[in-house]
This record gives structure tokens, C-alpha cells and sequence, in this order.
DNA sequence: TAAGATAATGTAATCGGTTACATTATTTTT
DNA sequence: AAAAATAATGTAACCGATTACATTATCTTA
């Protein structure tokens, strides 16, 4: 239980050399005020005795962490990976720390992560937002003490502060058209009830193909759900119980898209030739699943950089325009098997 | 860049109210030495002015963090999710916070994490370990300062530090038995490599199980990789290309079995008629790979949520025994289509 | 070599809670 | 009602690094 050894803190530094804690203090942060014959003492004998910065000392005193915060809904998929594993990498070498929560989807959980956040003093936040967040509030108080937020992947429709996401419009309008221009007429978007987020704007990138394939928006086609797997499974059962089958889906992710392959498959429909499906994120599962899905890929990797990168230029006064600005980063349809029995 | 309004300290409560900062901190702390008329009025000013207690300060004062630090090779699993799930539910109900950092499977990026989160100050550590790493001297800082470290699923063979697994020489003999139960007898063991590890248990169990069989132990038959959905596809070719094809293979993870079978079908081959083929985990993707694979499953959330509570047990006093104990999960065998036609 | 410039180091306040110990207020006991 | 016990609050040192400002040492220059 008991920290055993006292810390060893610069004023046993200052004592042992003779000199002042000022002095130390400086010479460790490599000042170039201090001399050289100085500093080699500071360095050798804190060396010696594994001297470590105390950093809530330092924290206490600069009124800064080093720490970013990162909020996003679900550790469950490559892409969050990925994202989280980019951002880790540009902290890591800035010397940010990360602290990372989960919301699990729950708003609540979304806005008490929000509060410890705050509380804990974090320099920015990189947000990812749970499905059914439309209340922004809980960030006001980061916009009031000018800690800057940036929001990536699932962004809000609309804020003051900075985004980094792709074009959720036109990625579900390529991946629509897709579909429309394989002659599939009745297409499902299975995807999760929101009113204003980026799954609103892949249905309106939905809407938009069929419009200009004139085929008639039919809600009857739109299947909500958590784009969990056995949401997909259940959107599968959902298809077959149409007296018009429809032949293709949209499903607005790949987890879930997997589940309905698989549904679809049980309830004995071929895949591409009975209905054709298309998924988002080009997650790994992509290409375990049979037929292999065509899905949208955008780099998971470069998103949690650019955003890591981007908050902490920011926190460095480098870029202040950056913000209230949004980045979209490019995405591409990814054609496999699951659209066309020739595919890769 | 500026953090505009100054922070509201317990000073200026105690200046406002007349009292002394002593009493603000303690009512505040909802220490019961306070009487409720004045707790009463504390509350109600520093909920007025919106006070957050600085947890530098704290943290500076009391010589604790309050933070966890989490350790793990890699964050692309979901039994890896579920385990910092875990984790964190039972971290932030005890009001602890969570660093996490990924090692990547590399000993020396390993190795800096752990020299951050001791300049971190975190108050625990819970370590699940990179695939080779044998050497354990950078943890001995922690228990030098005793700090507590906790080893997860990935525990390394034998420490003076707590660990939390499975038995990993049984799971890795029942999947073999269950293979050899099955009439297989040239079971190829796809792992990584590793002088002394969990996989070197699994394998042992593999072992104990040809023993069994009075099957010999072919050292040919261990494929060495490390354990991706590539390595799985390169096992795939590897089996192949023996003249007296192998007929069943014990991969040491879903995901790596995954891509084995995928390969294994795209070669040419039944599963489980011409091979079976067994996993580890029951990641989702066992169930979406087809034929869908024969697992051992055990408790991901589980073991995160044992992992923190017996840190944050040990941190409060209240079970020093805990340390230096090896706990033991459940694990069981769940058969599927990729061993048995007839499984579920 | 004395005055002025520059380099190097030192002093002490500060960040904001926590807590041992001291003091004052209130209640209980005799 | 005085003495003793208990409750409530206050005082001030402390955690360890940072830094504005002051001071001292060293180097230039005339």
C-alpha cells in the first residue's frame, strides 16, 4: 500500500549540489540560461538518483495536463481502433497523455464522460459521438473555458467547434448508386434512427441515388436498428417478409452487414445473385464474411492522426483558424463479391 | 489558447462565506466533522459559482493519482474490448481514471509505455504483455515503489506480480483432445513463437494431449507466425504443402483462424471434412467465419472487471493477499461447424 | 582598471487542496 | 453553574515545480 522510498525531488537536488531549486529546475528543463558545467552536475546526479518530474507539481503550477481526452462509443471495431491507434501516436509523441472512455452508445454515460473529462482538467477532447446524441450542451462548458473539442467520425450535424469525418452524403450516395446502377430497384438502408448525425447524411447520400435514378424514396425500405450483428440478422428476417423482395441493401456498417449476410444466407437467399449488399467502413470482417462485402473504406489510421494532430497544433497556438472548421477526409467504394459474382 | 475565466478555489468560497479554507475542503469532502448548516451553505455557493476541485492540487497534496494504467498489446480484438470495458466499469465506479496505452506488440514501445506511466505517477498498473516479451525488469520500478502491477490474459510465466488468465495447458489440451476425439491425427498447432508465455502453455497442453493420443509430437507440424488474419491465409499454404496432408489445426486466436479457413477453402479444402479447425477466443468473427469455428471461450468483461477490482481492492487495503496470486478464469471448449458437420 | 554589459544563479511567491494540531463553541455531566 | 467532554472551526505547514524579479559573477570595452 505505502510508497515506500520518498521521491526524490529537486530541492534533494538543489541541497546535495549546493546550488537552487531555480537552478535545477531550469538546467532539467534544459534552459539555455543555465551553464553547461552546471547542467552536467544537475544531469549526473539526478540521473543517479532516477530523479522523476513530479507532474502534478508541474500541472498544478503551469495550469495544464499534457492530457487529452478521447470519447468515443465503442472500443468494438477495427476502425475505432485504428482511430484510437493514430491518435495515440501523435500524443505519444508530443508527450500527451490519453484518456480514453467509453459511452457505450448511452447518452448519459456520453455526458458523465464529458464532466470527468472536464474535471480532470484535460488540455482538448477528441469526440466521437454515441447514436442518439443531439444535445450539445454538456460541451458548453469546454466552449466557455476555450479547451478546444474536436469532433471526428460521428460529428455533429452542426456546432461551433471543428469536425474531422468524410462525406457521409456522398459515401452513401456512391454506395447507392452502386447498387441502383447493378439494376437493384428495391434497395434496404439498414441503418440507426437519428435526426441529425452522420447516418442522416448517408440516408440523404441514399435518397439523393434514387432520386436520380428515379426510383420513389420508400420508407417501408428503411430498416433502424443498432447496425449491431444481430440487428443485421433481424433486417435479414425484415427482407424476406416483404411479398416483393427487394433485391439489394445498404447497411451502414459492416459489423452489421455481416449479420445480415449471414441471415440472409440462413433464410436461403444467394448473395449477389438473389440481393446484393453493401456495407461501410471496410472493416476486416469485410473480407471474412462470404461473399466478401463492397463497402466504403476511409483510413481509420489518418483520422485519429489528423485529429490528434490538428488539437494539439491548436493547443500549441500553431493553428488557430484550424478550428470551428471541418476536414473531410476522402472515402472510396470498395467493389467485392458481395455486389458482383465477379468481383475480387 | 488562454483558459479565460480563473478557476473558483476553495479560497474564494471561504473568503466569501467568511470561513476557512479548512472547512471548505472538508465540507466539500462531505467530511462529517462539518456541521450541516455550514455544509449547506458551502454547497450551495460552490455550486453556484460552478466550483471543480483541482486534482493536481489534490493529487500534489495526497501523493495518488487516482489513475489506472492499462497496458495491451493491441486494441483489435473484441475479447481485448470487452476486457477494458470491464476495466472500465469498475474503474469509474470507484472514481478511478484509465490511461491506456497499446504496445503494438512491440517489447520496446512496451517498454516506454511503462516508463510513462511511472512518470505518470499511476497508483496501479494492469499489464496484458506483447508476444515476446520475457524480460521483465521495467516493471521492477513498480514494485521497487510498491506500486501494483497486474498481469491479464497475456501474464507472463512466472513473477512476483498478481495475474489473471485462464488455464491456459488446459484449454490448449481440451481444443487439441476434441480434434483427436474426432479421429484427427496430424493437428497442426498454428501459434506464435515464444520461449515462455501463454501460447507456450497451449502449446504444452497441445502436447499433453498427442501424449495422450500416443500421437508423436511433430515439431514440423507448429506453425510459427504471429497470429494476424495473414499469418492464418501463409498456415493455410503451409499445410498444403505437406504430401501427407495434416487434418486438423489448433489456431491460438479467431482472428488468425479466420483467415486459416478462408485460406484453407480457398485451396481447395472441406472444413471440417478434409480439416478441422479450432480457435481461441469466440471473437465474433467465429461466428461470421464459415464453416463457423470450434472455440475456447472465456469471460473478456470478466477478467477486466477482476483485473480492476483487485487493483483497486489492493489500493484501498482491503486485500493485500490478492497480490502475488495467480487467479484462474473459467474456460470452456464451444464446438462448431468447423469440427463437427453436425454442430450447432 | 573602472564602468557597463551580459551571463549565471538565487530568492521567494505561487499554483490549490489537505491535514496535524490548536483553538473556540457547544453540550453533557456532576 | 463549574468542570469535563465533545463538536466545530481555524491556523499554517506542506506537496514539488515554475518563474518574475533580484542579485552576484564574469566578461567587454573604453
Amino acid at each position: 500500500m505505502s510508497r515506500d522510498k520518498k521521491e526524490v525531488t529537486i530541492y534533494d537536488i538543489a541541497t546535495q549540489l549546493n546550488i537552487s531549486v531555480a537552478t535545477v529546475s531550469r538546467a532539467l528543463r534544459n534552459d539555455p540560461v543555465v551553464s553547461d558545467k552546471t547542467k552536467k552536475k544537475i544531469f549526473e546526479l539526478s540521473e543517479k538518483y532516477g530523479y522523476q518530474t513530479n507532474q502534478f507539481a508541474r500541472n498544478l503550477r503551469k495550469q495544464q495536463t499534457n492530457t487529452i481526452g478521447v470519447i468515443i462509443p465503442r472500443l468494438n471495431s477495427y476502425f475505432m481502433a485504428a482511430v484510437i491507434a493514430g491518435i495515440e501516436q501523435v500524443a505519444s509523441k508530443s508527450d500527451y497523455n490519453l484518456i480514453i472512455s467509453q459511452s457505450s452508445e448511452s447518452t448519459e454515460r456520453e455526458s458523465m464522460n464529458i464532466r470527468t473529462m472536464f474535471n480532470n482538467r484535460v488540455d482538448g477532447l477528441l469526440v466521437s459521438l454515441s447514436f442518439h446524441t443531439n444535445d450539445l450542451s454538456p460541451f458548453e462548458k469546454f466552449a466557455k473555458k476555450n479547451i478546444p473539442v474536436i469532433f471526428f467520425d460521428r460529428t455533429p450535424q452542426s456546432s461551433t467547434f471543428a469536425h474531422i469525418s468524410i462525406n457521409n452524403v456522398q459515401a452513401g450516395y456512391e454506395a447507392t448508386k452502386h447498387l441502383l446502377a447493378q439494376g437493384r430497384r428495391r434497395i434496404v438502408h439498414v441503418t440507426v434512427s437519428s435526426t441529425e448525425s452522420i447516418y442522416r447524411d448517408r440516408f440523404q447520400g441514399y435518397a439523393q441515388a434514387l432520386a436520380e435514378f428515379s426510383v420513389p424514396l420508400d420508407m417501408n425500405l428503411i430498416y433502424l436498428g443498432d447496425l449491431s450483428l444481430e440487428a443485421g440478422a433481424d433486417a435479414a428476417k425484415y427482407i424476406l417478409s416483404f411479398p416483393q423482395r427487394p433485391d439489394g441493401v445498404f447497411v451502414s456498417n459492416d459489423n452489421c452487414a455481416a449479420g445480415c449476410v449471414i441471415g440472409l444466407k440462413a433464410l436461403g437467399l444467394r448473395i449477389p445473385e438473389d440481393i446484393a449488399v453493401v456495407g461501410f467502413n471496410d472493416d476486416p470482417v469485410s473480407r471474412i464474411v462470404e461473399p466478401n462485402l463492397t463497402t466504403i473504406h476511409y483510413p481509420g489510421h489518418e483520422m485519429g492522426e489528423l485529429a490528434a494532430r490538428s488539437l494539439i497544433n491548436h493547443l500549441n497556438g500553431a493553428s488557430d483558424i484550424m478550428l470551428t472548421q471541418t476536414i473531410l477526409l476522402r472515402s472510396d467504394l470498395v467493389v467485392r463479391r458481395s455486389t458482383e459474382a465477379g468481383a475480387e
